[in-house]
DNA sequence: CTCATTCTGTAGCGATCACTATTGATTGAC
DNA sequence: GTCAATCAATAGTGATCGCTACAGAATGAG
């Protein structure tokens, strides 16, 4: 019942099309990427495109999704340092070097594109947890609304991304970086260790 | 040679169309508009419109220049404060109440649209003067990178509009703004004028 | 009044949008 | 081989894009 494929194979790699499909939507946003341009790029007719991965939503979900994944990949891997103020510092840095990474689109999927509000809410949410445990660490100081300093962070990356959006450098993104940092509660100014 | 008017008189008046035009493009930007959605909007047929306005990039022109002035007038009005903290503190906050003001659009049409960039930098370049007096004033560590703090400024209020544009609360906004004043630096601890 | 001028609305221009009907090519099953 | 199944490419669907030709309505000048 399941092994009963048959009929011509595709001419072209899945995988392969669908990251370029990603980088159009990242570069264009999702209502400047046409079908047109997506199957220029892809190297696929559009009725391949349509057979493969739906409609150019289903396309959008399914490109935003692997983006997703990989920004959140880098993100846990800087809040899994062991001080709080480093996992930001940590975090704050890959973003703006992301961001003006050559040979990608510059700016963030994530941040720029309008229908990605719930992504956000999710990457905001992984570091309201950081934050929190860094509180329990004594990284910051008791009674810190890590909520709101968590949304703070990612408004600070997305203004990162529009700022490289408009062209500017990967120095200009560090300053941003390093000036957010100064915005992260210091704990009691005599105590490192929460021992005291 | 100059009063040989005559004709029929067009029937709207151009400046009420030109406010709703500017209500268009910053609710849903520039690629967004349609020029049959402004014409369904400003009550005017095409051919009025581009009698009026020319083409939907001028139009589109005009309308940012109106916007663009009325918020340079309220950044102005806000840098104008005596301290520099003080004056950064208001614009932060004007920002966010303007982000989430009921009756217009959520967010901000200059920090959202990518084709502005030339007027965040003007706003960026009328924040470091701020900045450069706040340096002289004292108000301000001499040797602050006034670039990079008016760049991290702008940067903030742009997360800011995006926030707005997800649906985030006035509350929300203000609570940004309250984390990045955080991270403007303070003078010398001991010394609250230059005189000592 | 007449007449030139300016605006108005209808109607439609070519181009592009997302999307697909159709046909032919290429495969494995038998 | 034969056949069913799956994909590829051409071509074109109706809708919308920015924009405008055209003809009629409304004005001031003479």
């Amino acid at each position: 019942m399941l092994g009963h494929m048959a009929g011509r194979p595709r001419s072209f790699d899945r995988d392969t099309a669908l990251a370029v499909a990603v980088e159009q939507f990242w570069r264009h946003g999702y209502d400047e990427t046409s079908i047109a341009s997506l199957t220029a790029a892809m190297g696929v007719t559009p009725p391949s495109l349509y057979a493969a991965f739906g409609d150019k939503h289903r396309l959008f979900e399914e490109a935003s999704a692997l983006y997703f994944a990989r920004t959140c990949e880098g993100v846990d891997r800087a809040m899994a340092l062991p001080g709080a103020r480093d996992a930001v510092a940590r975090m704050l840095d890959d973003t703006a070097r992301a961001h003006a990474a050559p040979g990608t689109p510059p700016g963030c999927m994530l941040l720029t594109e309008p229908r990605l509000a719930a992504q956000r809410d999710a990457v905001q949410a992984t570091i309201v947890e950081r934050l929190d445990r860094g509180v329990r660490d004594g990284d910051l100081p008791p009674g810190t609304d890590t909520t709101a300093l968590a949304r703070f962070l990612v408004a600070v990356m997305r203004g990162m991304s529009g700022h490289a959006r408009d062209g500017g450098t990967l120095d200009e993104l560090l300053g941003i970086a390093a000036s957010a940092l100064a915005a992260l509660p210091s704990p009691a100014p005599s105590a490192q260790h929460p021992s005291a």
